[in-house]
DNA sequence: ACAATCGTCTACCATTTGGTAGAGAAACCT
DNA sequence: AGGTTTCTCTACCAAATGGTAGACGATTGT
């Protein structure tokens, strides 16, 4: 049997709206995208902004999981976890650019769902300044400003992930050998930055 | 007297298509901002594809100009020179997250835009390359591989200077000390992930 | 002086947008 | 069986979208 039907609206429009904007995305084309009428979309969410916020409140519970996974399967050096989270996040970042391109469409939403959207992923952010702020403490990583560290941290990782193009720019190429090639270079370069 | 109607348009699709993107923007704005008809817009740029890529141009001439001339003004040491590139950036970017937010679109736009405004950053692109190439070769920059270094820069400060929403989730405040102190943590992150 | 060009406008238009009203089939209770 | 709820659909609609046609005054070249 077929995934049922609001999941199969939910999936499309996370893909569309993280890759083409949340405004540039009508329900018509999600609904096509999905093999289904328009108001079947609107019996399920009655309207857009229900689906934006459904989308998003779905978005932030899925990284939420992978990260804590990664997190709990780890060693207690800061380096191998910060890894850890990265490689976690990588593979259904690039696979799935919506994902973190829709946290990177906060900006431009109404601002209800954008505060929604920011308190959703406050527990998660805070947690990882905590972390930060302690390793720190203890030397083992340079000292620095946690919260712009996990700022900074989340500007690389999300920049790279959600940018194919910026790559293909550099002469990138997307296949398996190109992909590991670049997470080990963005790890690298985290690993200097947040050295001691 | 007045700057000239065109380039009024243009400054205000500058801003509105980098904050909003351009398929959330309507030619009905961009002419209400700017406090023109609509149909004023037509006859400067004939078709908002046109006005699109007259923005997108302009954005990457403006950019290279503020590159050039911060690259020009420095000592030899790299730090010192990826210093003052990521300062000159970094003022205009803050203040018009439009521009930095405008080369974001390429991969949303019709891939004509896109190709076109990959071409223009080219030459751009490939300087900073043979730049840093030269640099790790000369063992003054940690070694890697430079079209991701590029990147990873790119990815860095681009993500930083565009998400004030972001930063906002950290509880950053974007005063002028919160922006002087953002910049001299986005300096000293790089300097560490870019350092022998 | 007068025609031509330039810059801006009002008046439309076809298409697409998010959304409403309500019909019809299937499943689920009792 | 008969009614109710669940799900999907067709048929519309008002507003907004990108764009066309062409009028109007000002400036310019001759």
């Amino acid at each position: 049997m077929r995934r049922p039907t609001r999941d199969r609206i939910l999936d499309a429009a996370t893909d569309l709206f993280g890759m083409r904007g949340v405004e540039a995305v009508s329900l018509d084309v999600i609904a096509a995208e999905v093999g289904v009428a328009k108001q079947t979309l609107l019996y399920w969410f009655p309207s857009k902004d229900d689906l934006v916020l459904a989308v998003l409140v779905a978005a932030v519970e899925q990284l939420t999981l992978v990260v804590e996974a990664a997190i709990r399967a780890t060693s207690d050096d800061p380096l191998d976890r910060v890894d850890a989270v990265v490689r976690a996040v990588f593979r259904p970042a690039v696979r799935r650019p919506a994902l973190l391109g829709l946290v990177r469409e906060v900006g431009r939403l109404p601002s209800t769902a954008g505060e929604r959207l920011v308190a959703e992923l406050q527990p998660l952010v805070r947690r990882a300044e905590a972390w930060f702020a302690a390793e720190m403490e203890a030397g083992r990583l340079r000292r620095a400003d946690p919260q712009l560290i996990v700022s900074l941290c989340y500007a690389t990782v999300t920049g790279i992930a959600t940018e194919p193009e910026a790559l293909r720019a550099v002469g990138w190429r997307a296949d398996t050998a190109g992909l590991r090639h670049l997470r080990s270079e963005l790890l690298t370069f985290l690993r200097a930055a947040l050295a001691p």
